[in-house]
DNA sequence: TTCGCTTCCGTACACTGTGTTCGATTATCT
DNA sequence: AGATAATCGAACACAGTGTACGGAAGCGAA
């Protein structure tokens, strides 16, 4: 398709991506027509067409820029192993949004719609699964790895669009120690342990890093 | 609106609802427009529209004869009390689901689009509150009622749909278990014990009384 | 059965939004 | 400065939506 090395190409796509999520929210996904993004970026109709198929090719590619981020921040992480009582995937997940705060807000509250919300969902189920798996496989739980990853997986996503929504109350840490404080006991059980944890997850309390609320 | 007393009127309900759940499994709920469902239904459109404001209103509609199905399920159940180590509200969902399997397929599947998750979402927070209120007033926990609501309820809906995805395999005590095994040893962890429990909830083993697969 | 009422049908229509085409214009890179 | 490539704007065909209305047919009740 066409070449990032030109400026107009750039400008056009900074513009389009800014107003997208600009609209996203002020009324919704769903509410928005093609022609809103052009009058809002100033782009001409033929224009958009040449750079994404439709408003949901916009809305992806948008997505994709802090997926591909995501994706580093969890790929750094070992897999199996560290696994604090916090939740390794999960502080990454957090510490990732609150770094994005505004385009997190478009693309995963309310207004955002199922799209981002599937795709991040598929992202986050593989990252899970990767690191429970070995964990499971060792303890002969009963329960299925796929269940495993959906059900921690949904309740990630659960707190995190909550997080959003709510507009960022508590930090990264905090949240993440909240679904620490939710999540690992139940996989202690299917699993026995958890790796590395000198303290018990079950009375989480002091020790808050937290930054000051936006 | 029309009443229900005529029999063209149930008729034309009728074959509005089995064609849209028939075309949902089909293609997808996005991908159907107002005139498949006529053409499907054998109905006309000006009827359609002396109905339904839009595609979106028949669909609720179908989703509001579940809803209030399920609904009086749940308000049946003691709120407060009765929490098993399979988890009271989880099973009642399960076994709803289990009992409409086809509408389940069309409406929570993979086709079913996110306008009826949002509605179950909410359906399902609002009773979990009720169910978990009075524990965490008593322990003092430091985890916002509503941060757990979202939390229990995104993992219910993902091992609910994930299930339904899955063609409903091991019959709903056996999925119920599986969701008190992951969900309770976290609301343990929170409350400081679980009402009316005499069997650890950490390893679920023997004692399940399923059905056969479908 | 017949009567009155309601629903249904079918067509036509206005309207919104989509995605494409193409020649003229303008910005960018080298 | 000149070749290249991106943008513009207007026009167009198209699909889908929701409404209006007159005639036909089904329904419940007497």
């Amino acid at each position: 398709m066409t070449e990032v090395g030109d400026r107009r190409v750039r400008r056009t796509r900074r513009n389009l991506a800014e107003a997208l999520t600009d609209l996203i929210l002020e009324r919704g996904y769903d509410a928005i027509t093609v022609q809103d993004i052009l009058d809002r970026a100033d782009i001409g109709r033929s224009t958009f067409y040449a750079h994404f198929r439709d408003k949901e090719a916009l809305l992806l590619s948008c997505f994709d820029d802090l997926r591909d981020d995501l994706r580093r921040d969890l790929d750094a992480m070992t897999p199996g192993v560290e696994l604090h009582d916090s939740g390794q995937p999960s502080i990454v997940v957090f510490a990732h949004a609150y770094r994005h705060r505004r385009v997190y807000r478009a693309l995963c509250g309310r207004h955002g719609g199922n799209i981002v919300y599937g795709h991040l969902h598929t992202l986050l189920a593989a990252a899970l699964r990767t690191h429970l798996a070995p964990h499971l496989a060792a303890s002969g739980s009963p329960i299925p790895a796929e269940a495993m990853a959906e059900f921690y997986t949904s309740g990630l996503l659960g707190i995190l669009t909550w997080w959003v929504n709510q507009g960022f109350p508590h930090g990264p840490a905090h949240v993440a120690q909240m679904y620490g404080a939710m999540a690992n006991p139940g996989i202690v059980a299917a699993i026995g342990h958890l790796p590395h944890s000198d303290t018990p997850p079950t009375t989480p309390s002091h020790r808050d890093t937290d930054l000051p609320t936006e």
